[in-house]
DNA sequence: CATAAGTTTCAATTATTATTGAAACTTTGT
DNA sequence: ACAAAGTTTCAATAATAATTGAAACTTATG
């Protein structure tokens, strides 16, 4: 397969399993843009390469940026601003977690929270009050793990596995 | 807190949450209004509860049957179909997890055993391959440990926990 | 088999979200 | 202070996704 070819289809697939995960489609193919190249780039490099806007553009290298994904990187005596995306995987992965504990999981907790202060004995009540205190009970279990994993130094899926197996 | 507002302030924030999720907002409410609910529901008492049209409430219980989250139960010695969503958190979990792995990771994970096949010596490629590599081999470990999650029985969560902090 | 009760489909519409492009703004060098 | 180079903003537009509603379809019953 030809380099140009692998390349496009990396950043379309990225593109859209970023859509399926809160990331808007542009974004994660700049993210993908800037994963696999081996210098930083510039809102022009990126405009040029994936033919969007300038607008366009720096919206999403902000918005990488607001995530923790991507950084500005000055180059000396140069005014034009480069950008580079983290390669680490697992520090990506942990960013992402991070991202969304805060964007989604942390809401729905309040939400729930809220919630179970309900008051009535009828049998509706009752069943919401159960329902939502599980789903309360799971997300607060989710959470901890999310912290632990975002936590983590190293790599936490290996610890895990190691000890989940032996 | 009165019931009512309880139970829209849930339908809402479960909504929003969906959205986040692959799952569509009304999709998602029709989730939560089965999951609160003490009986089977009719396509009819979700149409009146979350005030939509009969083919948005047919179309979305059927994607919820698709991801088995909600099963039909017939009523003997009626024609209507009626509604329930499985009420236990971490059969909902497993069923999300599945779903989304089947719906994204699989295709992603196809398309970086594809790129591999990239052939050049320049540093691009190199870049390329090993970034790709990189995160092939870390959606693989993620892989796994979904399915792990997806086939076990008890609460796995808990037995981690457990034992990552022992 | 004809009708009633219910379900499904889908073209048209509406709502939502992403993108453009040009103007406003900011920063740096002379 | 001015011009040049670059960045940011945002109203208008385009693309995408969700929703409606009515017609087509299916199934059970007298």
């Amino acid at each position: 397969m030809k380099y140009q070819e692998a390349k496009d289809k990396f950043i379309l697939a990225w593109g859209s399993l970023g859509s399926s995960w809160g990331i808007s489609r542009t974004m994660a193919q700049i993210h993908a843009l800037l994963l696999i190249s081996t210098t930083p780039l510039s809102t022009e490099d990126i405009m040029e390469e994936l033919q969007i806007s300038r607008g366009n553009a720096n919206q999403n290298i902000r918005a990488l940026m607001d995530w923790g994904l991507v950084e500005k990187q000055l180059k000396t005596g140069e005014r034009k601003e480069y950008f580079v995306a983290g390669k680490d995987v697992w520090e990506l992965a942990k960013q992402v977690a991070k991202e969304r504990k805060k964007r989604e999981l942390e809401p729905i907790l309040k939400v729930l929270n809220q919630v179970q202060g309900v008051n009535g004995n009828t049998k509706e009540v009752k069943e919401f009050k159960e329902v939502t205190k599980n789903i309360s009970d799971f997300a607060e279990q989710a959470e901890s793990t999310l912290n632990l994993f975002i936590n983590s130094k190293q790599n936490w899926l290996y610890k895990i596995l190691s000890k989940i197996r032996s």
